[in-house]
DNA sequence: ACTGTAAATGTAATAATTACAAATAAAATT
DNA sequence: AATTTTATTTGTAATTATTACATTTACAGT
């Protein structure tokens, strides 16, 4: 999807849910576009300079917010959750070593759920989390 | 497996870690055998009454170091870490109400990795994460 | 029993996140 | 365009989970 307009469709999705839209929301996603699975504290930094007057705490309460809305997904693995847009669904591996999270496309997984799962869970979403070494990391160990 | 030799399996793999077998670790892992993926706090509640000399500091230092010595898991999930014995692979439940983390057999479902992806990652454990309502929460919305 | 040292303990410190009250500014209304 | 409403932002204080550290205890080898 092209930028501008995945942040027209952001606008329109904030303003379905009865929302604001802010120059702190807006300035947020597009971090979020830049930056890859970035934590609040790396998104408050990375935005200081350009936005010296923004609060940390609206960093908290505008991922939260967004999150509620369904635009962006919160990922608690390591210490700090992580952030990133809910566009499409992907897998993800965890490097065990140095900590980092990286992308799986959807089409390199193909998951099968028996279909009793269903009748005793109602499943709004399935991901892979897949744990070792990657490629930096490999070769020394754990 | 039975409990008892569970509890010798732990204790021979402690040994040969190079660590020392305390009343502590025992008193752990029976617990991680009774509560279903406890935090570090409800492991150090369940455990006062029988065990009002234990430190909440032994809780923690006891679940990293079991944790190196690869005989429990960690989830960072939620707020805070939940663990469990690190005995046979399966996959798990999140509900989105209620936080609750329920364990699905491996047998119930299928994962399918491309086999470029360990050309770029060495894959040590692939787990499957369902997010969705429990039992208990369906019907009452998010 | 003696001894070396890993582990346990208690307290203090840290890191991530949240709570709260006052100030600001979207956006609806006039 | 001015006014109004109230969601959001801001700054600070509080909370929660976890870790650091110094001291004491006790596992396990001799
Ligand atoms: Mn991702
Ligand atoms: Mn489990
Ligand atoms: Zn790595
Ligand atoms: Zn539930």
């Amino acid at each position: 999807m092209k930028k501008d307009n995945l942040i027209d469709v952001v606008m329109e999705k904030i303003k379905e849910k009865g929302g604001r839209v802010t120059i702190q929301r807006l300035a947020i996603i597009n971090v979020l576009l830049k930056l890859d699975h970035p934590t609040a504290e790396e998104i408050y930094q990375f935005m200081r300079n350009e936005f010296p007057t923004l609060s940390f705490t609206t960093v908290y309460n505008t991922l939260h917010s967004l999150h509620e809305m369904g635009i962006l997904r919160e990922y608690r693995f390591g210490e700090a959750s992580r952030f990133e847009m809910a566009e499409t669904n992907h897998h993800h591996f965890l490097c065990q070593k140095c900590g980092g999270m990286k992308d799986i496309e959807d089409s390199n997984i193909t998951v099968h759920l028996d279909e009793k799962l269903s009748r005793h869970y109602h499943i709004l979403n399935t991901e892979v989390v897949l744990k070792g070494l990657c490629q930096d990391c490999m070769g020394e160990g754990i």
